[in-house]
DNA sequence: TAGGATATTGAAAGTCATTTTCATAATGGA
DNA sequence: TCCATTATGAAAATGACTTTCAATATCCTA
């Protein structure tokens, strides 16, 4: 994680460069976003904000959401569940996922080889890379060992990333 | 791409093994399936069909395409228009894509130490990986230049995959 | 080959995360 | 303070995808 604050004024400094405003609300909902660490949902971040201040609405939770993508501060994510999930950037930047496809859990995981890799393609393309994600699924150990006692037990179907049995 | 009918007879013995049947609109969807290439969505693959085969519901490819997954065979993507694609799992395991989140094009690339990379990964964390997506996103070459020449045109905004500022 | 248990289909209705609409309210520069 | 502009929340809409259900097709068994 990043000093919450940095991104805080990271973001204020792009609503006053775009010409918008920052309302009670708005400001409430960029602290909570980068102080709730990663990974949260706009319903989290929704249930989160609402303990504290209960007149405000999921929808202003999306729109910032989508604002804090824009200015280049959220990175958004789909592991499978059926809704999106939010880093902020430079989080999002330093880690992946493994994700397993019968329970769920996800785990990070970091590699520095991973971004020579980016680079080298990106250079090679001309492509400007702004963002990455590599997410690897499969099974984590317990899941792997079920699997093994009692297999195909068609045991959950995830929207993105349902098992194969091809190996990388 | 791989030989279609490798594919059409994996589903083939994926249905007996698991007691299902093989009614004429499952396979003409398994069928255009494997022969649609990569990166097909339920409504192309439907549309494709429908010329051909004017009674076949969107929902019979829907449920096609969810079994071709719990087959192994079918591996789902999102790239952040909105809806789900579909690639047939070796071809899937074979590249990766650089997204354009201006114009929305897609390009793939492959690289031979990715797969090392993940093998490393899935060892050390005893982890089982079935399948693996890297996503790069970012400008391609002309965007990355329209971009540069006029910038904040808050060009295109997808669910997925928003631009941000920080380099890989 | 007929019978029949079981799987499959298509249409319509339902889900559900996310977005849009719109009237009201807050922001912040002049 | 005035006021153009932006933001808000509630409710309605969207749209990809799933479920329901009655009718139909498949294919095993006798």
């Amino acid at each position: 994680m990043i000093a919450p604050d940095s991104g805080v004024q990271g973001f204020a400094d792009y609503l006053a460069r775009a010409g918008l405003k920052s309302p009670r609300q708005r400001e409430r909902i960029v602290r909570a976003f980068f102080a709730a660490g990663r990974h949260t949902s706009a319903e989290e971040l929704y249930r989160q904000i609402r303990l504290q201040e209960p007149c405000i609405g999921l929808v202003t939770v999306y729109r910032t959401l989508k604002l804090l993508r824009q200015a280049g501060l959220a990175t958004e994510r789909a592991f499978g569940d059926g809704y999106a999930r939010f880093d902020p950037t430079p989080a999002a930047l330093t880690h992946h996922h493994l994700i397993c496809t019968r329970c769920g859990m996800v785990q990070e995981f970091q590699d520095k080889d991973l971004r020579a890799l980016g680079r080298k393609v990106a250079r090679s393309l001309r492509f400007t890379i702004t963002e990455h994600k590599l997410e690897l699924y499969g099974l984590c150990r317990d899941c792997g060992r079920a699997e093994r006692d009692r297999p195909q037990p068609n045991s959950r179907t995830a929207r993105i990333g349902g098992r194969g049995e091809a190996r990388l």
